[in-house]
DNA sequence: CGGACGCATTAACCTCGGTTAAATAGGCCG
DNA sequence: CGGCCTATTTAACCGAGGTTAATGCGTCCG
């Protein structure tokens, strides 16, 4: 099945583009915009508070960042990584309050753009505009998956879901068993994602390990050893999946 | 400190606007788009599949919409609901296919735009596209708040915070203790909603009645009696919330 | 080299909430 | 009016996952 596609796309090659702010051939205007001021941060740092002045959106050029949302007591849940390429708009119902904290998991390269040039980016380049509406549609479609199955399945589910659609995101193009790549953060965070304790993620990783399913090293080092046992777990099916998640454009001819 | 701000208010008047794609001053462009083929489902009715075909986006007239989706194995979670004046663009990454199922919750009325004809009408009105940016804006920490809520809230949380995000939503401007509305929906749909079982969901009304903070009758009509100690149960402030989810504008003046 | 620190791992224990089931309470219709 | 159907309510039971704590292990640093 999965050699026949890729006869299939030997025969009848697919054109691929993947759909980025940074990739190649964006019209200047943006490029310039984002390399006029390119923004370093720490692993670890705050770029933006919950409830704090949201002027601008961020473009993600290099490293991993989280987007947080706390409850007063204290629990924190990361609502979702954002990788290079990805644009983070924290405003809410009014834009100019944010709705979510923006912390930065890996040491990362932002492009800091106000608002106003960025509407106006939008409204004079109809290419950035489409990449953005499929990154932003992208987006809520994760969003959406995790908020099923936050709501509905259990810990084995949520851990399995995590690790593919991770890996989906960090590999272009298809996937197979063998996948391996490595998560920049703890278990203790990977629980703040998947709404498990930091324990419970142990248990569960180790379960799945058990199985031959994944493996893992060396701090977060993933090895996909499995896929479709995977998706099954997750509850998902790979293709379907990627096609709903990933900002991909296939164009058969 | 309530009465003081409704003095407040009535010294300095605040000009209120509720951003909503059906109020009136809309261009008529978007009228005549949506009053062209208005049309008419019954409550429980599929309008779109998860998965099926988007073309289209949907402008919600009058009544509730579900968005759902289900794992595999038939668990289903409510993702959000949509009222009147709220726009459902059901796309993924891939605009044509849809990721969610959408499902008429009362009977309602509904506008279906072609996907097309929504872009040319964003594009040719400022006043449109703002509005849509607000109320996507907003639906999204809506979703924020939710999702938190599921990973790191317990039964009575989830549920206070339900309670209070709809009453906010279908109550245009400041809310006090009394406020009294339908929920038009079952036990079980308020579960699906927040990740709950229809027993803790009715356990957990309970508790929230004995305590003195609601109550219900006659199939979901709920009164907060109580809407500090309710938005304290909930984990939020209420005028932060709903300067966060509700797409309202005000200019003092 | 040795201590300190952060993270992963494992076990013991307990709670929140799911499941099942039975009882109650309206609406609706013949 | 009486049967039926659906939604709510309540109780009894149980299991997934949280909490706490102890242990191991690698890394950094004095």
């Amino acid at each position: 099945m999965s050699s026949a596609l890729e006869i299939n796309n030997a025969t009848h090659p697919v054109v691929e583009q993947r759909y980025s702010m940074i990739d190649s051939g964006l019209p200047e205007a943006l490029l310039h915009a984002i390399h006029s001021k390119p923004c370093n941060r720490d692993a670890g740092t705050i770029i933006k508070l919950e409830g704090e002045l949201s002027a601008s959106v961020f473009v993600v050029l290099s490293g991993w960042v989280a987007l947080n949302k706390a409850l007063p007591d204290g629990e924190k849940q990361i609502l979702d990584f954002m990788l290079p390429g990805e644009v983070i708009d924290p405003g809410s119902a009014d834009p100019l309050v944010s709705a979510v904290e923006v912390e930065a998991v890996t040491e990362v390269k932002l492009a800091i753009i106000p608002r106003e040039s960025w509407e106006q980016l939008l409204h004079a380049h109809a290419s950035i505009r489409t990449a953005h509406e499929r990154i932003t549609a992208a987006g809520q479609a994760r969003m959406s998956e995790r908020l099923l199955r936050l709501g509905k399945a259990n810990a084995q589910v949520r851990i399995a879901y995590a690790l593919l659609e991770l890996c989906l995101r960090l590999k272009t193009g298809s996937t197979s068993d063998g996948e391996k790549f490595h998560l920049p953060f703890t278990q203790q965070q990977l629980g703040d994602f998947t709404g498990l304790s930091s324990v419970h993620v142990c248990r569960t990783l180790r379960r799945l390990k058990r199985h031959g399913i994944v493996e893992t090293e060396d701090h977060m080092d993933v090895l996909i050893r499995d896929i479709e046992a995977l998706a099954g777990v997750a509850q998902v099916n790979v293709d379907e999946l990627r096609n709903q998640i990933i900002p991909n454009h296939r164009i058969n001819e």
